[in-house]
DNA sequence: TACCTACATTAACGTATTATTATTTACAAA
DNA sequence: TTTGTAAATAATAATACGTTAATGTAGGTA
């Protein structure tokens, strides 16, 4: 058995601020909003040919990516880009990849 | 077949999977139990202690990641240790703590 | 036996999420 | 202006989730 090291300790707002990112990552649509957007910046309309689900849904997804600051958007002309604006959030998906990605 | 090298791509199957691993973490109580028990196995008790709710919710979110299987447990005398069954459980949390951790 | 402790389960209730549909705003081109 | 496209918002209804309180169960002890 080994306890040698002290425990994976958080203190309750580093619990609650992993947990609030959590839950916003833990939709599948949202989940994978955030996979095929990565590195780049996309636009509302080809997040939706991606993803595949109605604009509507897909919009209120990205609101709440939005609101809870994951995702960062910019507009041009009449199109709206996403993108990932949280380094720490980038880093968490590339961890799922590792961690659940059966075929890497 | 595969072509998912240097794209963060997931397949539907990784996604869900993924997702559901999150949603079953996302919760604060939950991902603090998570947290508590790293790498040992803890009675309910020790757990309810540490975690600081009732015996009732705990056990109901203990079932909770039981169901997922992300917890196992072990029933000795009437006492029943919980730990966490799920290697990349494990390493999700270790991920958490570099990412969200703030004082380590 | 009876009693206590540790844990699980259920019911009830309120709240939060979700997808769908319809509507609306913003912008560009004709 | 009118028309078309991109995206956001609003409203609804179905479902899922979470907390509390009460009850149930099994193992240990007197």
């Amino acid at each position: 058995m080994e306890n040698s090291k002290e425990t994976i300790l958080y203190n309750d707002a580093d619990i609650n601020r992993a947990a609030r990112c959590l839950k916003a990552m833990s939709h599948p649509l949202r989940l994978k909003i955030l996979c095929v957007l990565g590195t780049e910046s996309i636009s509302v309309q080809d997040i939706v040919e991606q993803v595949g689900t109605s604009q509507s849904n897909i919009s209120q997804h990205l609101a709440i990516l939005r609101e809870k600051d994951i995702l960062g958007y910019k507009k041009e002309a009449n199109r709206v880009y996403y993108y990932i604006d949280d380094e720490r959030m980038l880093q968490l998906i590339r961890m799922m990849r590792d961690v659940f990605c059966s075929s890497c």
